[in-house]
DNA sequence: CTGTTAGCGCATTCAA
DNA sequence: TTGAATGCGCTAACAG
């Protein structure tokens, strides 16, 4: 690998004036800077990032964590990373959490191989995150409880608000005896969107019924077989909120299966608004939360943090309900 | 930030004593040593990774280089590549080529900012590969015919094979009149997959009809339309091929939706074994494509490449037909 | 076992 | 406008 060194000197000029000549400044003469770059040419001279790194004391790039690279993630959480970013000319990398201590993401968090980092991840430990955050390494922790550290910054969604607004539209549609198909037991977006529902529920007075608060564990399948389980019980309830998009489309997908009509047998209600729901069969009424936009939003505040002095502040965003053919009036 | 003059000083050592401490080498005595860990750790030091990888001249990890970060890709190849080198003890990062030259993925392979590549993306061309790669940046390709540089090995599925097989597997039970639906045209992947199916129908003196040569882009919703389109036009064949499992699904949704059914009907093959062919009903019967595999495979090429010498050699990897519910003798 | 020292490749200050 | 020199933070060879 040439070196900035080698460009110099088969350019017969100081190192220096190579890495200005490079580096497209201004003083050096562009007789000089064509003797450079003609020597870099030849030499197939690539800088390398990492020195330049050191000498700069930055990266100009953000760490993207996440549980599994392999997914399932929001990708239109990351998408919202990515444009945002590279409209900032920030580099972005992703990495994963697996493996706790030995994983890539602990390794350039406690390294600090990037400028600050995004965490959408939930085997890190706040400790470790406190301990990686700090005034020149900000960073913003999605869906998760805020932290205090000054550094640290966390925009969630307002699961609770979701969850009330999906049974709140249920009970507007005359509906008494709701469904309700948990996520997993300890995700605490799931255990938000249902003390929305019980919420709504307890405001008009309707009971939750305890056999039909299901686990689906937030996987197409798990939505699939707790319906499927309802339906062979006998007795079912006239509308089902399921705590995501995926278990929503296993529940009609047993609904179906069993002859039982979606929706006017019973109306099904998802959460996540995930692509599918545009092409679901009926069309799938959920509840939105804008992915992109978080993403986006946690870009800029990454970017912010970084190049300018900003309070910390914590954002909580909205969701919406997204009406489509799924759920209808009794 | 603490660097390790810092922790040296107040251990009142000298900085390679220091360093040899941190980082666990036996000939530092143990009182010592427990002197620099204290020192560390109320200066709550942390070794600065870019430092230490200009020094080493490695970095101890890969970049996987995507064309999008946001999806879709092969989760499975990914977990492939991810558990390998968690095993290897190498980091993983994944970035992407979106952007082009201005894009993470090419400034981090100029750059030479981590001790490898896996290219699973089309944006990026031979050229800027080529240029990138040398002895010490392995370089493995995916998807993509192979090249000739030393240090870029490929690996690519045996998508030919595969068409033949899934078309031969519906000949075999029995089936005439078969339709194939095309992901985009300009994917090699479909193509390959298409030319197997052409060989086997020719094998077997069978014709490709025209109209049923369609367009599905990889998409379910574009399997879905393709099929309806047929649907609509009349006559139908009895067996159809997909090039991916989506577009397999979306064709399913359309049959099913006009009550003809799979397979008694119609059958049905799709391409890649995702994991909803196992959710379909009924279970597709597809072609599967050792992901997991390919992505070790890639993973452990690179490693080797980098540790020790090793000739440079191409790959093509297997299909398997995994035979479900979905097709059945005429 | 510990300390001194010399770079890794680059950006940048200071002097010419 | 150019060059010489310094140091980013770390590792490792070498000397003691």
């Amino acid at each position: 690998m040439a070196t900035l060194k080698d460009v110099a000197r088969l350019a017969g000029v100081a190192v220096s004036t190579a890495s200005y000549a490079l580096n497209h400044s201004t003083k050096v003469a562009p007789q000089t800077a064509k003797k450079v770059f003609k020597a870099a040419k030849t030499l197939n001279y690539q800088k390398n990032g990492i020195a330049r790194d050191l000498k700069r004391n930055k990266t100009e790039t953000i760490l993207l964590i996440l549980d599994n690279l392999a997914g399932p993630f929001y990708s239109e959480l990351v998408r919202g990373v990515q444009d945002t970013l590279q409209s900032l000319n920030y580099g972005l990398i992703a990495c994963s959490s697996m493996g706790g201590i030995t994983s890539t993401a602990a390794r350039f968090l406690a390294e600090r191989r990037a400028d600050g980092a995004i965490i959408l991840s939930f085997n890190l430990s706040d400790q470790e995150i406190e301990q990686a955050a700090s005034k020149d390494f900000p960073i913003v922790v999605l869906d998760r409880l805020a932290m205090t550290h000054e550094s640290i910054m966390s925009v969630l969604v307002d699961n609770k608000s979701g969850g009330y607004e999906a049974a709140k539209h249920l009970i507007d549609l005359g509906h008494r005896d709701i469904a309700y198909i948990n996520g997993p037991l300890d995700a605490r977006d799931n255990l938000q969107r249902r003390k929305g529902f019980e919420l709504a529920m307890k405001e008009s007075d309707l009971e939750v019924h305890p056999k039909w608060m299901l686990q689906g564990g937030f996987t197409r399948q798990g939505g699939y077989l707790a319906t499927k389980m309802m339906i062979m019980q006998g007795k079912l309830p006239t509308a089902i909120f399921a705590a995501n998009d995926e278990m929503a489309i296993g529940a009609m997908n047993a609904l179906k299966e069993a002859k039982i009509d979606v929706p006017e047998d019973v109306s099904v209600v998802g959460f996540d608004d995930i692509e599918m729901a545009r092409y679901t069969s009926p069309l799938l009424t959920t509840v939105s939360q804008a992915n992109y936009d978080i993403g986006s939003l946690s870009a800029h505040l990454i970017y912010r943090s970084i190049t300018e002095e900003i309070a910390k502040k914590d954002y909580i965003m909205p969701t919406e309900l997204i009406v489509r053919d799924s759920a209808k009036r009794l």
